[in-house]
DNA sequence: GTTATGACTTCAC
DNA sequence: CGTGAAGCCATAA
């Protein structure tokens, strides 16, 4: 018995939220908020999104298939141009994008 | 110990 | 539909 002094949160998290994004079907998408609560994690899509980012580059996921919750790929600065290759590589699974580099959430969301 | 930041979500205006 | 505010968790300084 680990002696912590706080919420299981940590390894547990990560393992479920890579296994939710793992079982995203090519051509569909999950939104963080929906792959968090899937992970059993309600309400931590910021977690989801931060760990994305600690392990995009050792890991083998389809982590370009989790958007957020407008429909639309997460345009941050600090990916250095991922997002660009997030919106290709979904272009690529047969994924429309609008003059606004949005989809219809309601048609690619991925239904569990 | 606190403070600030971030691949987010949701509600209110 | 845009903006603001609150909530949440981990990391860095």
């Amino acid at each position: 018995m680990p002696p912590r002094g706080q919420q299981p949160v940590g390894d547990e998290a990560v393992a479920a939220i890579c296994a939710v994004i793992s079982r995203i079907p090519k051509g569909w998408v999950a939104t963080y908020g929906q792959v968090a609560a899937m992970a059993g994690l309600p309400r931590r899509a910021r977690l989801v999104g931060r760990v994305l980012q600690e392990l995009d580059p050792a890991i083998k996921i389809p982590w370009h298939r989790v958007v957020n919750a407008k429909g639309e790929v997460s345009f941050s600065l600090s990916r250095n141009g991922g997002d660009t290759l997030q919106q290709r590589l979904l272009k690529a699974e047969g994924i429309e994008f609008d003059d606004k580099n949005r989809f219809n959430l309601e048609r690619f969301r991925w239904l569990d």
